[in-house]
DNA sequence: CATGGGATTGACT
DNA sequence: GTCAATCCCATGC
């Protein structure tokens, strides 16, 4: 298993939003498997590169398979993957991870303790400005190329995901785009959650 | 230079 | 269900 090479990247983001699921993010000790994945494209408003190249923006017009990291809400840090051709600007949120290694780093770092509320691998990364905590991912990881690392991200090894598409999360323009993507059997992903499978009988 | 608005989360009613 | 925390940056004077 490698790391995602630049190619992989210089795709329609919202394949390589779909995609994602199932590859592993990595990074200092950390490592979980994605489970949710938003695309965002130049040309719809609730992406930041909307307004085109500013100083906060320039990352996502720069290669793709590098990190675009940024602050939300003045607390969070969220990661995303730069995608498509240099010069578009577009990126997929990472928003769950499954825990993989450094269960208990993670908890160290999102300040909860194990066997209490909160501990669980299921809680420990789903969301976007969780999973950013628990893997150490600050806002100097802007621009860092994301198979050379400090962050990487890495193809799945494990077996295929069934995938679903829903409309993205916390945002106020562009609401009816379908480009929230969630492994449908995953309990680790963020709120609000893919309705669990209809049983027949 | 001042202002306003978030790609969120956790605590509380 | 409601709400505040808190900071970066786009925008407008």
């Amino acid at each position: 298993m490698g790391a995602l090479q630049a190619d992989f990247y210089a795709r329609p983001v919202v394949e390589v939003a779909r995609e994602l699921i199932g590859c592993v993010v990595e990074h200092a000790g950390v490592a979980g498997t994605i489970v949710e994945t938003e695309a965002y494209h130049e040309s719809e408003p609730a992406c930041h590169a909307f307004v085109g190249v500013t100083p906060r923006t320039k990352t996502l017009f720069g290669p793709p398979g590098l990190a675009y990291v940024y602050r939300s809400y003045g607390i969070h840090a969220m990661l995303n993957a730069v995608c498509e051709p240099e010069g578009v600007g577009a990126a997929v949120l990472i928003r769950a991870l499954e825990p993989l290694e450094g269960l208990g780093e993670m908890r160290l770092r999102r300040g909860v303790v194990a066997s209490r509320e909160g501990s669980s691998p299921a809680e420990l990364c789903s969301g976007p400005g969780k999973l950013a905590q628990a893997l150490a991912v600050e806002l100097a990881h802007n621009g860092c190329d994301l198979a050379r690392g400090p962050v990487r991200i890495y193809e799945g090894s494990g077996s295929p995901r069934t995938v679903v598409a829903l409309p993205r999360v916390g945002i106020s323009q562009a609401q009816d785009l379908p480009w929230r993507f969630c492994a449908l059997d995953s309990a680790h992903v963020s709120r609000p959650r893919p309705q669990p499978a209809l049983r027949a009988g």
